[in-house]
DNA sequence: GTAGAGGCTGCCGCAGCGGCAGCTTCAACC
DNA sequence: GGTTGAAGCTGCCGCTGCGGCAGCCTCTAC
């Protein structure tokens, strides 16, 4: 069975042109070509052309789908890659909403007050669910923690990767909190905040006191760490620095 | 509270050279101009850039997300559209996944079998989730039905005008499996799927006998059903046609 | 005062097609 | 076997949405 280029463009969605833009790329060669010149495909093109616009819906690069598709040796595991991306796409359009939902929520509360802008100085949350990295980039300071987080974002779903963040970002937020509330560092629920983000960290790699206090140092020495607190409040990153200290001094020696 | 481009690029996500450009082609424009030509943007400027990431998001142009946010006049408003678009789309996801899904069952099952592609010829349900339209645009060949469906189309969710569109694939593709089964047109399981679609149809618009012959023609006639029948099984349209003939004689009349 | 981060304005380039033009080919009907 | 309409083909040009320079200015901060 095979279907010429018409065909396959009804069937699929898309139009002939990008099928012969596909060809001339190398990225989908029909089955076989007339000797008319007339592109014909057959069922195999036509699973890999699912193959490329999964992917395309996922924003990979034309090139970089090449490179995936030809290195992917069995189709089944492939197409359950695709499968898991998807549904991670999913859950971070899920995210997205959620943040949406957030700016709403603040806006209806807002403009019920009748002032404009009620929030402390968080607007870092506006864009929740957009970046990414930022954490792992300059986990490299502390090397054997970075291996092993890195380990551990290895065994767990995209979807679970960006909860994570989620999570550690609320965190930020709630410290943010505290301190604009006026609490000093060594304040009850500012340590139950800390002792919760040691916990964490001391779940995937054992981190000794001194190695905390290092980490609470780079919160405030290492470049993209500060800037990532200093956007959610001034100040933050030095408190969050100062609460640790407090924290490895009188919790764990 | 006003910040530079490089806080708000970190904050966002997005490059400086990103938000130069959104400027240049007066998409977001800072709130103010530094006498030394920096640009400074506020609060508002933010829940705009929001907007603008959620419809990019989206895969909308900057052209036509510049139109979307200057027509709208509550925010509030807006962004309950957005949500419920990225909702719309994490569903069309959710759909695409599942469609993988299915053609991974389908290989594992041919796999099992030894055989290499035991589906009865049908590429077109790989796609499903990917083409939109098709049925609209057809539709215009019965004004009145069009007119109704159209109206109620709009009454609906966009996920759930997509679920409606994945029925009608499934009922086609139940069709054709009844077919290759070698069921006769006047069989009672036949009988009984065109007498799902029919009430489906009269459910919008009431629908004569006459007016379902002539819908069942259309099937045949009419090139992109037609198209659509046939690449699920060669011979399904006239199939339709006739099932559709034999029902509007022995239960319409 | 000088270092380093951050600004600015051009300008060039690239991916991923859309949209032609100009010509051939196919299938079907008369 | 001639015509007609849909579908093919091969260029080639253009657009969008930035990335990535270069070249120069400016703002703290020590």
């Amino acid at each position: 069975m095979a279907w010429p280029t018409a065909e396959v463009a009804r069937m699929s969605g898309v139009t002939a042109r990008t099928l012969r833009h596909y060809d001339e790329v190398g990225l989908l060669p029909p089955a076989w070509i007339g000797s008319n010149g007339y592109r014909y495909y057959e069922e195999r093109q036509l699973l890999r052309l699912q193959q490329i616009l999964v992917l395309r819906e996922l924003g990979v690069g034309l090139t970089e789908i090449g490179r995936v598709l030809a290195e992917q040796v069995d189709e089944l595991d492939a197409l359950r890659g695709h499968r898991s991306r998807l549904l991670a796409e999913r859950d971070r359009l899920q995210g997205l909403a959620e943040t949406v939902s957030r700016t709403i929520a603040e806006l209806e509360q807002s403009r019920k007050d009748g002032n404009p802008m009620t929030s402390i100085n968080r607007p870092e949350n506006l864009f929740e669910g957009i970046r990414p990295e930022m954490y792992q980039d300059s986990l490299r300071d502390f090397p054997e923690l970075a291996e092993a987080t890195e380990q551990r974002v290895a065994t767990m779903s995209e979807a679970e990767v960006e909860a994570g963040q989620r999570q550690r970002t609320a965190q930020m937020i709630r410290l943010a909190e505290l301190m604009a509330a006026g609490r000093p560092v060594d304040a009850d629920e500012v340590q139950a905040e800390i002792d919760a983000q040691y916990r964490a960290l001391a779940e995937m790699h054992a981190v000794s006191a001194e190695e905390h206090r290092a980490i609470g140092r780079a919160c405030v020495d290492n470049e993209q760490w500060r800037a990532a607190y200093e956007a959610i409040a001034p100040g933050l990153a030095t408190y969050q620095r100062d609460a640790i200290e407090v924290y490895a001094t009188t919790r764990l020696s």
